[in-house]
Order: structure tokens, then sequence, then C-alpha cells
DNA sequence: TTTGATGCAAAGGTTTTGCATGTGC
DNA sequence: GCACATGCAAAACCTTTGCATCAAA
């Protein structure tokens, strides 16, 4: 069961890192885990309290901070959009966003990623974190 | 006078789109024509004030929001910070922030740029507009 | 003179927070 | 049992909007 075990990692990590496991978090958790596309808080509320998890919208934000901070979630901020958030699955991508249907679709460029560095380092510093994020429309 | 020249552009822009030059409006293109750094609304609304201009709040962002629409500015929406506005001078750039001091700087670079246009080419998707930004710290 | 722009204050939407209570470990 | 987490409602924050009035063209 995917799911239940990249729910069960995080669980875990939170553990190490001395965070109490409560059965709010551990069902924000398990959704998050099944979030296959990129919902915001409201729509992680609705179903958490779907799956019969009593949890309040304040404690999904707290939560969803918490996780953030503990790097097992990211944080996602579209132009005109509340916040979305995805489970941090290690390996860092950036989004494209289909302008018409609001599709979110996930990419990695190696060679982007270097040339960030490279700039960056040109003027003296170093990337701490990075946003990049295309709005598209399809090719006809 | 660079500033006033580059205040008067902006003017002959909005007349030619048929947009109403008032005083309010007048006061708030010179404060981002003289505008070295990317202000928020309400850093406009203290400057455009400063220089004496009775201009509410609501009407500065209901100016930006003109003013962004018609291309004469750019809004930009970095992470947990109100929105910011920098006259849109037509040479596209992206930004790169300090993260310690706050520092917003600007960097182009075309590889970039021509990298994300292959990226989405490859999904079948053309690009409408993308954002980047580096968050950075001053390497030692 | 006509139509769009303004000011004010109120409301909007998202996110945070104070405080009393509950609960994981 | 203690410290941290929760729920609720209120507030914070930035931004937009309804409506009566004003002013640019």
């Amino acid at each position: 069961m995917e799911i239940e075990s990249r729910a069960q990692a995080f669980e875990d990590a939170l553990r190490r890192a001395g965070v109490r496991i409560t059965r709010q978090r551990a069902a924000l958790l398990r959704v998050l885990a099944a979030a296959g596309d990129h919902p915001d808080a409201t729509q992680l509320h609705q179903r958490a309290t779907a799956e019969g998890a009593g949890v309040s919208l304040a404690t999904v934000y707290r939560t969803l901070t918490a996780l953030n901070a503990q790097g097992v979630i990211q944080k996602l901020e579209f132009e005109g959009e509340p916040a979305r958030f995805e489970p941090a699955d290690g390996s860092h991508h950036d989004h494209m966003i289909d302008v018409e249907t609001g599709e979110v679709m996930e990419f990695v460029n190696e060679r982007i990623e270097r040339l960030q560095a490279e700039i960056a380092a040109e003027m003296g510093y170093e990337i701490v974190r990075h946003r990049l994020e295309l709005y598209v429309r399809r090719r006809r």
C-alpha cells in the first residue's frame, strides 16, 4: 500500500523531530499522502472531514505550517490563488500551470537548476531556495 | 529629466488606451517612474501622499490594477509579502531576493528563457508568462 | 455634459491567534 | 502530569467593491 507507507514515513519523520502525532495530524498526513493533485487548505480540510476525522480549519493551517517547516510538505503559491500544498517526495521539481484549464504539471530540468546556481554565484550569492512557474497554454 | 520623461511615456500609453489621466494617476505615475526599488501599494500610497497628492489607498489599488492590465507596470508577488510593483521597462527580467536583507535584484538570462520555452514545447505547450525567483544568501 | 474616476467605509477571502480545554507521551 | 495541540471565535492582513460624489475630456 503505497499511500499508507508514505503517510507512515511522514509520521516517522515527525516523531523523530519530536512532534506529537495527534489524530488530526495523522488524518492530514494520510490525506496529503493520497493527494495526487495540489490541494489548498480548504480542500485538505474537506477531505479530512470526509474521512470522518474531526479537524478544524485552524488546525489544518497550523499543521500545514509545521509540516512545511519540517520539510515534509511543500507550500506552493501560484498567482491569484490560495496557497496549495504537495507532499515533499525529496526530489525537487518546478511547476507548469495551464492557464486555461488550471491543470498543474511538474517538471525537472537539471540545466536550469545549474544555470540558476551559476547566476547566483556570479553575483556573489548562493541559492537558498527558488521558485519557477511556467504559465502556459496548449499549443495548436 | 529621466524620470519625468518616463512618467510622460506612461501617460501617453494610457491616453492611447483611452484611460483618463487624473491628478491621482499622474501622481502615481510619477512616483512609479521615480521608484528605483520595488514598492508595495502602501509604500506607493505614502510616497504619493508625501508628494502632496491626495490619493486614497483604494485608488492606488485600482490604479495599479489598471496599469498592470495596460502593461505599464509589473506586479511582483514574492513569498510572504504584499504584492510589489515595478515600472515595466519593456525588457523582461527575473528577480533575486536576498533572504537576509530583503534586497531585490534583477537579472536576465537568455539561456534560461530558451530552456523554459523548450520544456513547455516538449510537453505541447507555449509559455504565456512565467515567474522565476531566486531566494539567495550572500556567499562567504 | 457625459462617463469614467474617486473617496469612504464596508466587505471579501485567506490566514493567524488568544485563550480555555483537551490529550499524546 | 506536563507540555503541547486543539477548537472556537475573533482578529489580522491585504485587497476589492458599492455607492454617492466629483472631475476629465
